[in-house]
DNA sequence: AGCAGCATGTAAGTGGTTACATGATTGT
DNA sequence: ACAATCATGTAACCACTTACATGCTGCT
C-alpha cells in the first residue's frame, strides 16, 4: 500500500536520530536538511498522527514536562528503510526567478540586476550556513558521510550559482554600456 | 486583482514570442524553459481560457487548418510586464535524491552508488542538450543576452551537480574500502 | 486502413501552504 | 506582568498532476 508520501520518509528520517515532539521534527528538519528538504506543520502534524495509527511511532510520556514526545517503533524503522529504497520522485523544476529573467527586455529597467545581486547574496550567505556546518565538530558516526555528502551538495550548487551570478551582472553591464543598435 | 499564477506568467511570455496553439504553448515552454520550468495540459488550457475572458489574449483564425491559434492582445503584453515585474514567489527545495542520500546508512548496499551515477548521468545528458542550444545560430535579438544567461545557469549548476557526484562517488568507494570500524 | 502525432479539454485527486485558534512554559 | 518561544492542531484553499475522453490530420 503505501504512498503516503515523501513527508512520512523525512518524519521518519528525523525520528530515527531520537525521539522527539511535532515541533522538534520540523526544527530537525529545517535544521539539518533545511538547504533540500522543507515540512510545515501543517503536514507534521497529520502524518504524525497516522504514523502512529500504523503503529510506526508511538508516544512517550518521559522526561518532559510539556509538549508529546513521540519515538519510532521498530515496524517505522523498517518502514524508513523500505520508503529510501523506493524510486524517489523527481519534482519539476520551477525557477520563477529565471522565469522573469528569460524574458528579461520586458523588465523594468535595473530589475534583471537586481534579480543577480539577490542570487549573488543568497548564494554567498548559503556558503556561510554551511562553513559553519562544516566547522562544527565531526562525530565519527558512520552516516557521517552521507551526511557531508549533501552538504556537498549544497556547497557545489551555491558555488555554481554565486560564479553564474557574477558573470552574468558583468554580461548585463556589457549590455547596457553598449549603445542599443535595436529598438 | 490577479494572483492567478506563474503559469499566467510563462504562457503569456510563451505567447508574446508569436501565435500559436495551446499545445504548442506546452512545446514552447518544455523546448526553451524546459530546465527551470513546466507546464501541464490541465493547467495551460485552463490558464488560456481565463486570459481571453479577461481579454488577454485572442483567437486567431487565419492561416492554420487545425488547432485554435490564439495571439497575445495589448492589454496580455502589458499583463506580462506587469507579472515579471512583480517579486518572485520561491518554491521550497523539495530533492528527493538527497533526502534519501541523506540517510543513506539505512540504504541497501549499494543504492546511494546507483543514485550519484544517476545525477552524473543526468547532468551528463543535461550539458549536452544545453550544448546543442549553444551552438545553434545567434539571431542577434536583443532578448538573447537574457535567454543566453539563463542557458548559462543551467551549465552552471550541471557542472556543479557533475562534479558533486563524482566527488560523492569517489567518497564512497574509500568508504566501502575502509573496514567497518563500527557496526 | 492504420498509426503517429497534433489538439483540446475535464474530473478527480494529491500534496502542500497559509492562516487561524489555542494554550503552556520559560525567562526577564 | 509580559513577551518569546514551545507546542498542537484544523480548515480553507491552491496549484498542479494524472488519467481519461475525444477527435482530427497527415503520412505510409
Amino acid at each position: 500500500m503505501a504512498r503516503r508520501s515523501q513527508t512520512e520518509l523525512a518524519v521518519l528520517g528525523a525520528l530515527s536520530t531520537g525521539p522527539m515532539t511535532g515541533y522538534e521534527v520540523r526544527a530537525a528538519i529545517t535544521g539539518t536538511l533545511g538547504h533540500f528538504w522543507q515540512e510545515s506543520f501543517g503536514q507534521i502534524y497529520p502524518t504524525l498522527a497516522a504514523l502512529e495509527a500504523d503503529g510506526l511511532v508511538r508516544p512517550r510520556g518521559e522526561g518532559r514536562t510539556s509538549g508529546s514526545v513521540v519515538e519510532i517503533t521498530e515496524a517505522g524503522t523498517d518502514r524508513l528503510r523500505e520508503l529510501l529504497a523506493e524510486p524517489h520522485p523527481s519534482s519539476p523544476p520551477r525557477n520563477a526567478l529565471l522565469l522573469r529573467l528569460f524574458f528579461g527586455e520586458h523588465l523594468p529597467r535595473g530589475r534583471a540586476r537586481e534579480l543577480l545581486l539577490e542570487v549573488e547574496e543568497g548564494s554567498r550567505a548559503a556558503l556561510e550556513r554551511y562553513a559553519a556546518i562544516r566547522s562544527e565538530p565531526s562525530d565519527g558516526d558512520p552516516g557521517q558521510t552521507y551526511r557531508t555528502i549533501t552538504l556537498s551538495f549544497g556547497e557545489h550548487v551555491a558555488r555554481a550559482q554565486l560564479d553564474w551570478a557574477r558573470e552574468s551582472l558583468t554580461a548585463l553591464e556589457t549590455l547596457e554600456e553598449e549603445p542599443r543598435a535595436r529598438g
